[in-house]
DNA sequence: TGTTTGTATTATAACTCGTATAACACAAGT
DNA sequence: ACTTGTGTTATACGAGTTATAATACAAACA
């Protein structure tokens, strides 16, 4: 999968690498198991410091999204499986639904646009 | 509706506020047209700064979330309608939703429990 | 005129971000 | 043994941003 950076944007460089991790991954475009980019090469040929690549991974280690070995190098972890998604994450989801639905006319129509992204995420990956 | 704060969260004071009563409203307990404290009572009551609730009420503002007059104070926005969501909020959402979906062990199963959260947002509201 | 509303300005301490550099620990290959 | 290539840790730094506050200003209404 190819990451791209943009330098100019008001989020902050890890958040970019991050972010674009998490998508491959919940849309099926990174599979567990594969191999990301060391933090060195990808700092390489995104023309930033790796400790600003490492900085991602932390936080996506932290995340259990990947895992690291010190020799292999990092993978998508490979076992997606958590029983319950953490409350943390649930309470996050219900505020951006809170907010859509503020911003949305008709409930119904809300809940259809919500199906909709999902399950364009989840078909397409992109 | 209370407001409450937590002084010792990571979570900015204004951005708290700015939830709560986006949540307020996403949920129902807070309706189109309802007048919310002003930027000093709720500072009293809170025990804040009044430009700290300002900043919360700007935010919303932006967000087209609640509309100020001069004299009259602060009310919710009357027209909820926007035809289509923001883009940028359906980026956001995208990203939220791929990472439940990296969570999930099951892409079926994380659909129904986003649907059950946001039949809890909409139902009980809490 | 006085009160109450939101707003603007300014200040400041704290934090963030990205970078840079270096060193470390580990595992594998040679 | 030695080298190589992983991730990790530590430290430092400077530009920029954030969070909160104190104070003063502007507008609307009774």
């Amino acid at each position: 999968m190819l990451l791209e950076i943009d330098l100019t944007s008001t989020i902050a460089l890890y958040q970019q690498i991050r972010d674009q991790i998490v998508y491959g991954i919940g849309s099926g475009r990174l599979v567990p198991g594969e191999l990301l980019p060391t933090v060195r090469q990808l700092a390489e040929d995104l023309g930033i410091n790796a400790m600003t690549v490492n900085k991602a991974y932390t936080l996506l280690k932290q995340e259990g999204m990947i895992v690291t070995d010190r020799r292999q190098g990092t993978r998508v972890t490979e076992n997606p499986a958590q029983s319950r998604l953490p409350s943390d994450y649930r309470t996050r989801l219900s505020l951006l639904l809170a907010e859509g639905a503020a911003k949305s006319a008709d409930p119904a129509q809300f809940r259809a646009e919500v199906l909709r992204i999902l399950a364009e995420l989840q078909g397409g990956g992109q």
